[in-house]
DNA sequence: CCCTTAATTCGATAATTATCGAAATATGGA
DNA sequence: TCCATATTTCGATAATTATCGAATTAAGGG
């Protein structure tokens, strides 16, 4: 990953509406959820979610897929494992503090490695 | 982490130059560097390296100390791992792709986990 | 004390971003 | 075909952000 992709992603995540939509996919997993009901669960019109998932799509965060009058939208996990790995080789690589963190957050068994 | 400071901190790395700025202090590591040397290296005016770095320090990434008459700064890897920690728990967790990514930042040893 | 160096704060301006209603596009059903 | 639903695109406006020069603050040396 390079450095323009890093940037558009963060900033992908740097606003607190587009932060909680695609912790809202995240969570749905792999069904995913459409447009609207994200709008409707997030409380912004339609319209506004619409131009924030355009942007989380472009920074390669999220994907859609139409299904018949919906447009369902998915957490895009290779996107976000490039983005924290990005985090990991290019800023944190090699640095206790960060390596303890990630093994404390990828859960026991990493960390007893 | 709570959700404001994810975003501020995401937002702080959605910059270019501040993200430049930010893994040149992960690479200068506790020695840190000083403001005016990160200005000169970036090819900024130094009030706007200031205004980047004041920024990056309000978001937990890096912090500051007064030498004579520079400012040092140097990469904040609590803060750093607290993000990946976010980005890893509340966004991705449970997820084998971005495990996998993970692990591979990690380097073998975890992976072999 | 004055001078030099280093950095920050201030003030202005340009550029980008967030928001939403209205209009347009896409889909499926009567 | 006409209508209802779901979403996106457009256009306008408000808010935020990036940039930098000028002025200010801080520190050390003569």
């Amino acid at each position: 990953m390079e450095i323009n992709s890093a940037t558009e992603a963060f900033a992908a995540l740097s606003q607190e509406t587009r932060l909680r939509a695609f912790r809202l996919l995240v969570r749905a997993g792999p069904a995913g959820l459409p447009a609207g009901e994200i709008a409707r669960t997030l409380g912004a019109a339609p319209s506004t979610l619409s131009t924030h998932l355009g942007l989380l799509q472009r920074a390669g965060l999220v994907s859609s897929e139409r299904r018949s009058r919906q447009v369902v939208y998915r957490a895009d996990f290779d996107g976000a494992g490039a983005l924290m790995r990005f985090l990991m080789e290019d800023c944190c690589k090699g640095h206790k503090t960060v390596r303890a963190a990630v093994r404390a957050a990828l859960g026991d068994e990493a960390a007893a490695a």
